[in-house]
RNA sequence: GGCCCUGUAGCUCAACGGCAGAGCAGUUGACUCUUAAUCAAUUGGUUGGGGGUUCGAAUCCCUCCAGGGUCACCA
């Protein structure tokens, strides 16, 4: 079925469209004659203001291009602001200068939301706003669907106040051009996002790291407790796995004579949904030869300080009404520690799953049945981590919920892995990496007597990785961090969906 | 998946058992330096879908759909 105008601004529109073509004009035409971003046209004219006594300063004729985002018809002179990307600027718009002809067209046809081109010097208005003073005027773009309306009122102060707004969240994803098209903000969280991932690469490169890309359709998932998406290739008559993570393979890539290697990509994962879980999210692995964890905790708080200093010009920011110092060194406390603290529980005192679900049931800590110990022992932390507002490593994890990790000196139960918590939320993970490929399988094996077929943990064992490691991979670590939630901290929004410019939403019957 | 909240004009919202409204946008008219322009007139609705109660439902009940919050799940 082909569309059709739902309301009555969209049939108007239609009336506006068949005018245009009416009188010869495509509301749709090829080629733009832009000479000047509207940026440009302000500091030219700016230049030329400074340069000259004049009153009246005179510029060469510009043609800038953008969308209606203001119109305000005054009997016989029009008013506009356009916007590009760089800006907004205004049209000065009289029936003495670009005709009679003309200046019908654009009372009868031109609408908020049209993109035009539009030539003429510029100039300052009486008012004293820098304007195009148009000569030329044409349409590029007619826009049939009105845009949400949003006026603003520049204040004394340079700020502006806006009236009327976009803000329906569920519309706002949806339709996230419209979104991004009235709402700035929203555009600068996404330039915020694109400037995190650009320093976190300068940073990983300065550091002499190898940015990698490896497979997202995997044989075999592996590199987390997940449950994955799966597909199929036809032609191969083979199923596939869309990744839960790239760690065996950036790891693989140690072995191959990488010492530092890198990647930033997309996760999938077939589990729930909420304010900070997106089923496919971006990921930040980085994997260093000859280094433990210590070396990790100390590249990783450097990361993220560097990082926020380059994209917000500060290593303190304001989330959710706390300020955070990414300053290192963050605090570093063992995970038996922290509980301890926290929840005056020594989980080493209960070494058993019965003993310790009985003390974390008198806690009256939900507690499921036939969980195992070192799940217990995690969900102890998932009751603190709200309070880790300031950046906190959180060390030393049972080992059997990390098999990738090698085992503490001090305590075979316990592995040397962190992970660390910004503002109350696990932004990253990471071990000194297991590179016994015995000790390796074992692991695997151990994980699949532990955790049941369909539990998340009960990952299928990776043969070629094993084989990979067999041939020798040198000590290492390596470190994995949510960078969603590296933005979120970043741009002070509390959930995900605010900073992925697509969020993952159930299908709608229109 | 459980519980709570929300869904009314293109947008933002009101009406909460008794004629479905406002502002902005739109349309018509006036206005040759406006800027949240102003002034006058005016169009626009299966109140998310379906069913029920009632003389009468946007409003109360049931159900379905979508979203948000929260809990559960989730390295």
């Amino acid at each position: 079925m082909p569309w059709e105008p739902s309301n009555n601004v969209e049939r108007d529109r239609m009336d506006k469209l068949q005018f245009l073509l009416d009188h010869n004009i495509d509301p749709y035409p090829k080629r733009v004659e832009r000479t000047h971003s509207v940026q440009q046209a302000i500091d030219l004219f700016e230049v030329a203001e400074a340069d000259s006594s004049d009153e009246e300063p005179q510029t060469e004729t510009v043609t800038v291009a953008g969308r209606i985002v203001r119109q305000n018809l005054k009997g016989k002179v029009y008013f506009a602001h356009i916007a590009d990307e760089t800006g907004r600027v205004q049209l000065f718009v009289r029936i003495n200068s670009v005709g009679e002809e003309t200046f019908e067209i654009i009372k009868d046809a031109f609408d908020m939301g049209d993109f035009v081109q539009a030539s003429g010097p510029m100039m300052r208005t009486r008012a004293g706003e820098i304007s195009v003073n148009v000569q030329e005027i044409k349409m590029l773009a007619k826009s049939l669907s009105p845009l949400p309306v949003i006026k603003e009122r520049v204040l004394e102060d340079g700020t502006s106040e806006r009236y009327g707004e976009f803000s329906d969240v569920e519309e706002r994803y949806r339709q996230r051009y419209a979104d991004l098209a009235v709402n700035p903000d929203v555009r600068e969280v996404f330039r915020t996002r694109a400037r995190t991932i650009r320093a976190i690469q300068n940073f990983l490169d300065s550091e002499g790291f190898l940015e990698v890309e490896t497979p997202i359709l995997q044989p075999i998932y592996g590199g987390a407790a997940a449950r994955p998406f799966t597909t199929h290739h036809n032609q191969l008559k083979q199923d596939l796995f869309l990744r839960i993570s790239f760690e065996l393979y950036l790891k693989r890539l140690l072995v191959g004579g990488f010492d530092g290697v890198y990647e930033i990509g997309r996760d999938f994962r077939n589990e729930g949904v909420s304010f900070k879980h997106n089923p496919e999210f971006t990921m930040l692995e980085y994997y260093w030869a000859y280094r433990d964890y210590n070396d990790m905790m100390d590249l990783t708080e450097r990361l993220v300080a560097d990082v926020a200093q380059r994209v917000m010009g500060s290593t303190t920011v304001a989330f959710n009404g706390n300020v955070v110092n990414l300053n290192p060194p963050w605090r570093r406390i063992t995970m038996r520690d922290l509980i301890k603290q926290e929840l005056e529980i020594d989980y080493m005192e209960y070494p058993t799953a019965d003993s310790l679900a009985a003390v974390m049931k008198d806690e009256r800590l939900p507690v499921k049945p036939d969980t195992p110990w070192g799940k217990l022992v995690e969900e102890l932390l998932g009751a603190v981590e709200n309070r880790l507002i300031q950046p906190t490593f959180v060390m030393d994890y049972p080992v059997d919920i990390s098999p990738f990790a090698k085992r503490t000196d001090s305590d075979p139960t316990h592995v040397e892995r962190f992970e660390f918590y910004i503002s109350g939320m696990e932004m990253g993970n990471a071990f000194t990496e297991l590179n016994n490929p015995l000790q390796q399988e074992e692991r695997f094996l151990e994980m699949g007597r532990l955790y049941s077929e369909e539990d998340d943990d009960a990952a299928p064992i990776d043969e070629d990785y094993l084989r990979a490691m067999r041939y020798g991979m040198p000590p290492c670590g390596g470190v994995g961090i949510g960078v969603d939630r590296l933005v979120m901290l970043f741009t002070d929004r509390t959930s995900i969906r605010e900073v992925l410019l697509f969020p993952h939403l159930r299908v709608k019957d229109e």
